[in-house]
RNA sequence: GGGGCCGUAGCUCAAUUGGUUAGAGUACCAGACUGUCGAUCUGGAUGUUGCGGGUUCGAGUCCCGUCGGCCUCGCCA
């Protein structure tokens, strides 16, 4: 470019950092000077490949005749679930809106009025701690259908996947997506989000070792317990402190230790082998498909305890050993989620998806005598063994509804009180409805193979949920505080 | 609420076992040179070591507290 003049429009200061791609800066001064920031060309290219997605879910919901309604974000507080976002009421004082933790019962409101296949693209706000995958305020695209079973919603969501990984990513997607029952993926996996990118399965050995004389695991198992183990291939190697930092790290997950066979040419070596017949050794090494250089690698607790240590040790050594392909998109569904779960420290049942969850069909006659095997009619979408989003054909009836809400310990009474207006729209011959939301946030973070969902967020909040740029949240005018009828503490 | 890592020049980092005047690269400023495009050369300026206390003859380093950032458990229907 050859300049005959120069006009200076605009002067600027030294920026605290230099903005180029590669900076390796800290994010707090990324954050506090975002601005400077987002003008770096692959923040840039992020939030335009986010734009585009988004894009592309609306051209794809409209075609097939979806309609985007918007919904309040001054609404009302809902229990269960996460803490809500409050907001004080000025003209009724002493009262307060909370933010949507979803649209869910809006959506289900729109398929009684005959809106029968809306689509948003929605902020929601969750007053939880924070994570790298975690916002207090993340968007969703929501969706919901009327007079459709799991298999149509499931469709949809194929095809826009396919449609976006062709129009956007650039990529191939094989559909339909492989599905897995809730069941499996917690057996193989300890998780219901399971990355699929690699095997190193699950295996319960309660049965084996039973016939041991190995304290640990007999008490366990005793006491309601179970031992379940991995095959950490090739790590037959591993010397005492690399099978301690193992140990640690299972721990943090409550898992009180972590008993480990090498795998020689002999067969099965642990400083534990005494405690084990030559033949339990044996079905060990069969059951768990170990070859000479393996590691065996068992957890000994009750069952939350085993999931959550072994789903999280396999993530661990997949990492650690480089065998999970981080070129590939795995998409899978799970499915066949039980309705509830029993929460130990309430006492009581909870939804494991929502309370507005339809409970499968063939189950309905279970529901009050054995609430615990009732099956939803719930799905999630998992990708790379994240989740992406979840949805669920849902309650159509006022009595399933109730009988429902019974079981969480919400009478009829306070039912009304917190959800009449849902009981109240499904009197009126409410259609048989599902639908789902995906989280954009993690979606384009995995597309663009990110690890940090603050990286396709303009604006994203920090650890402590606040904002650096603008030093939300803030004290206000006392004056302000005074409207609202509002005393600090 | 619990556990862990981190905080040193504008930025990214170093600083031996607690030891003299806290350094480097880069950025910045000035000059030289130059058909520039990560220029180059010469020179220069730059620090309340996040903050407060303590231990010590002596603290960037050790201890306590606090503020902030990150990771994580709990939490997240």
């Amino acid at each position: 470019m050859y300049a005959d003049t120069v006009e200076i429009l605009n002067r600027s200061e030294t920026p605290p950092f230099e903005i180029a791609d590669e900076n390796n800066v800290a994010l707090e001064l990324r954050l506090k000077h975002r601005y400077l920031d987002l003008r770096r060309p692959v923040m840039q290219k992020r939030l335009t490949f986010r734009h585009k997605i988004c894009q592309t879910v609306r051209e794809y919901l409209d075609r097939l005749n979806f309609v985007d309604v918007e919904t309040p974000v001054l609404t009302k507080s809902t229990p269960e679930g996460a803490r809500d976002y409050l907001v004080p009421s000025r003209i009724n004082l002493g009262k307060f809106y909370a933010l949507p933790q979803s649209p869910q019962l809006f959506k289900q409101i729109l398929m009684v009025a005959g809106y029968d296949r809306y689509f948003q693209i929605v902020r929601c706000f969750r007053d939880e701690d924070l994570r790298a995958q975690r916002q207090p305020e993340f968007t969703q695209m929501d969706m919901e259908m009327s007079f459709v079973d799991e298999n149509d919603i499931i469709q949809v969501i194929e095809g826009l996947m396919a449609t976006i990984f062709e129009k956007v990513v650039g990529k191939k997607v094989t559909i339909p997506f492989p599905r897995i029952t809730y069941k499996e993926a917690m057996a193989s996996y300890g998780c219901d989000a399971p990355d699929l990118r690699f095997d190193m399965k699950i295996k319960d050995v309660s049965d084996i070792v039973r016939a041991s004389n190995f304290k640990v695991f007999l008490d366990t198992i005793n006491t309601g317990g179970q031992v379940r183990g991995i095959n950490a291939v090739g790590c037959g190697n591993y010397s005492r402190k690399d099978i301690d930092d193992l140990t640690a790290f299972v721990g943090q997950f409550g898992a009180k230790g972590l008993a480990w066979f090498k795998v020689e040419e002999s067969g099965l070596t642990s400083s534990i082998t005494k405690f084990f017949p030559a033949d339990v050794l044996e079905k060990l090494q069969q059951h768990m498909h170990a070859k000479k250089g393996d590691l065996l690698l068992f957890v000994a607790d009750k069952t939350r305890v085993v999931n959550q240590s072994l789903a999280q040790l396999r993530l661990h050594l997949g990492h650690k050993n480089k065998i999970i392909d981080t070129t590939i998109f795995n998409f899978s569904w799970v499915v066949d989620f039980p309705l509830f779960d029993y929460n130990e420290d309430l006492k009581r049942y909870e939804a494991l998806h929502h309370p507005f969850t339809s409970p499968h069909p063939d189950d309905l006659p279970i529901l009050e005598g054995k609430p615990l095997e009732v099956k939803a009619r719930a799905y999630d979408l998992v990708l790379n063994g994240v989740e992406l989003g979840g949805g669920s054909i849902r309650i159509h009836t006022p009595e399933t509804q109730k009988r429902v809400f019974r079981l969480l310990g919400i009478d009829d009474e306070s039912a009304y009180l917190k959800f009449g207006f849902l009981l109240d729209a499904l009197k009126y011959g409410a259609p048989p409805h599902g639908g789902i939301a995906l989280g954009v946030d993690r979606m384009v973070t995995l597309l663009l193979q990110l690890d940090d969902i603050r990286e396709v967020i303009a604006f994203p909040k920090t650890q402590k949920a606040t904002c650096l740029m603008t030093n939300a949240p803030s004290e206000v005018d006392p004056q302000q505080l005074k409207e609202l009828g509002i005393r600090l503490a």
